[in-house]
This record gives C-alpha cells, sequence and structure tokens, in this order.
DNA sequence: ACCTGAACACCGTTCAAGT
DNA sequence: ACCTGAACACCGTTCAAGT
C-alpha cells in the first residue's frame, strides 16, 4: 500500500509518456553502450532532467529491468518452439542457447544478473526474472533427467550459471570457436556418458 | 630505446620509494575495494599527487599488473608442488584451483583478465601474465593426454576460460556448494570416461 | 628528472523551486 | 503529483609551475 500511488486512477499522460520515452532511450544506449552507460545522457536525451529518470526507475538496476522486459517476452515465446521439439535432449540444449543470447543483450549484462540471481542483495529488481529463468531451466533439465539424458548430479541453477558464464565470456570479444569448444565441454559435462558424440 | 630512461643509472631515491609505496597502497585498496577503486584515493594515501601514480603507472592496468607480479611468483611457487604430485590428472586439478585463486585475488579481477587474454586490445600490461598462464595450462593438459586421462579435444585455453569463469562467479558471492558441482561438471567435460568417479 | 596541486570534464544523486 | 535545472560530491586525467 504506497500512499503516493494514485490507486486505480490512470497516471497523467506526460508521465506515461515520460516512461516509455526513457525505456525506449536506455534500451538504446545500452545496447550502444552497455549497461553501464551514463543515465545522465539517457536522461538528456530523453528530454527530461536527471531527476525525472531517478523518480521513475531509482536504481539503474530497476531501469535495466524494466528494459529487459519486452527480451523477457520474447524468450517465453522462444519456449513455445521448443517444447514442440520432442526430444528433452536437445530442448535443453536449445534452452541453454536461448538463455545464452538473452544474457548477451547488452555488455556488461551478465555480471548484474548474476549478483541478483544468488539474492543476497534482498530484492534487486533483477531477482525476478533471475528466478523465473532459473526455475524454467529446472524443467528442462529434470525432464530430460527423466528420458535418462541428463545426469541425476545436475541442477538446474549449475546451467544457468555455466550459460551465464558463457555469455560474460562472449561479451569479451572471444572467438566464437572456443566458445563452442567450452559449450560442448559443459554438454560433456552434464551429459549421460551414451548421449555423448 | 627510451631517450628519457637514464640509462644503466639508478632511479633517484624518492623515486623508487614513491613506487614502492603506491604498489603497497594499491594491493591494499585493490584488496578492500576490487580493482575498480579509486585512483585519486591510493594516490592520496600513498602522500602522492594524482599525476605521479599516472606517471608511475599510466593506466588502470599497469598499476593492476604491477601489484599481481607478487601474487604471480606465489602461482610459480606453487608449480614446483604440483610437479612432484606425479599424477597428471590430479596435477592439472590442483593447477587450476591455483589460478582460480589467483583470479579471485581482487574483486573484478577476472574481467580485465579476460579481456586481456584475448589479446583484441593489442597490447594491454596483462597479456603477458595470461599468456605464461595459458601456456602453462597447455603443458599441464598435454601431459594429462598424453598419459590418456585427459579428451584430446580439450587444449588449456578452454581450461583457462573455465577457470577464470570459476573466479568470476565467485567473486560475485556463490555459495561454496554451487562452485563445486560447477567444478565437477566441467572435470566431467574434460577428463577422459574411466577417470570420472 | 620528477613532483605538486590546481584545473577541466564528466557523472551520479539530491533538492528547492516551479507548474 | 510531477517536473526542472541547479547544486553537491566524487573521480579520472592533464598541465603549468615548481624543485
Amino acid at each position: 500500500m504506497n500512499a503516493s500511488e494514485p490507486r486505480g486512477r490512470k497516471p497523467r499522460a506526460d508521465v506515461q509518456r515520460n516512461r516509455a520515452v526513457l525505456l525506449e532511450t536506455a534500451q538504446r544506449h545500452f545496447l550502444r553502450h552497455g549497461v553501464g552507460t551514463s543515465l545522465e545522457a539517457v536522461a538528456k536525451e530523453a528530454g527530461v532532467g536527471p531527476a525525472t529518470l531517478y523518480r521513475h526507475f531509482p536504481t539503474r538496476e530497476a531501469l535495466l529491468a524494466a528494459v529487459l522486459q519486452t527480451r523477457s517476452e520474447e524468450l517465453v515465446a522462444h519456449q513455445a518452439k521448443i517444447e514442440q521439439l520432442g526430444h528433452s535432449a536437445e530442448a535443453l540444449e536449445q534452452w541453454l542457447r536461448a538463455m545464452e543470447s538473452y544474457f548477451s543483450a547488452y555488455s556488461g549484462l551478465p555480471e548484474p544478473l548474476m549478483a541478483a540471481a544468488r539474492a543476497q542483495k534482498p530484492d534487486s529488481p533483477l531477482t525476478i526474472p533471475c528466478d523465473i529463468l532459473i526455475a524454467a531451466t529446472d524443467r528442462y533439465v529434470e525432464a530430460a533427467q527423466r528420458a535418462g539424458h541428463v545426469r541425476a548430479s545436475v541442477r538446474g541453477y549449475d546451467l544457468f550459471l555455466a550459460a551465464c558464464s558463457i555469455a560474460w565470456i562472449k561479451g569479451n570479444d572471444t572467438e566464437e570457436e572456443s566458445l563452442d569448444r567450452l559449450r560442448s565441454l559443459i554438454a560433456s559435462g552434464y551429459l549421460e556418458r551414451d548421449m555423448q558424440a
């Protein structure tokens, strides 16, 4: 119950517009300059004072979480495709790739996501998307384990961490070939022996 | 051939002292506040002007590389111990752990090391220590491969990347248990099947 | 040859004043 | 209720002036 919330009533038109412009501008700046981009520059290009940005998004992470919303929906859409795949081990692999892309959206994104995943910081706005991803990974892992394709010792959280790491490495301009070798090394780690190439 | 170098002559006493104090102060600040610590604060606590720090260490990475020198020597010492181990697969594992500790020395250290490892930035002062570590990892990997303990597809660079990632994850306060699971997942990835527990 | 401290530019964050 | 722009604190980096 927040007293400053006008319960149920529509926000003023300029407020809605400011929020939309800030989000769009922020996304562009995150894309070009990474998650550490200057918030002052974002506000200026959005045509608002810095304090307006802070009112809408009290922390950098709050802004980041809001911007990621769109991308999260794409991920969910991708899940629908994966589900029709049938083969649970391939589904898991595709899911890991999809997460990796998600983590690679903006340079420097893996860092705050990782920090939010282990909920030491009580409630970062990024904790929610992370928890959703981890839960989804758990489902894929468990399905593949029931089919006998993935070792029993593996947990979804492990592969979430692995995907995040790969995205982090990718962010530092490593060549795709090294990434592929690392990916297949990890796959050899979680697949049952008889599933390995 | 640098004209400003007084070839062969000893540097002035105050220069030597400044350098030593800067290194010691910087190490303390890196330890407490991570590699992103304020260089201004380092200079102030070392009792010199900011420009003096910049003269000695033109970039943050140069300062970092100089501070890491000491730690590198500890690593080499550890290598001597490992060499007496006999078992090449265990030697490799211990070496990976030693690198991991090295990467975890200061919070935020994996990031610049990773950037330097892939020599896109022509010559970061961190490229040299990285190349040394990669070469050493290659030797351990090849020895273990000759003994039939490690898969032929694995390269030292892959495991260097993996160790760096683990250190990065560790830096974000993940619990030790998750790290252990990830470590053993990676081990299952590089060990030959008959070597796995 | 080296050092000092002032100077400049930039950024995050907050606050008094407006509408 | 929301916005604005000034203000404050902090930092990286450079430069003129000193010794």
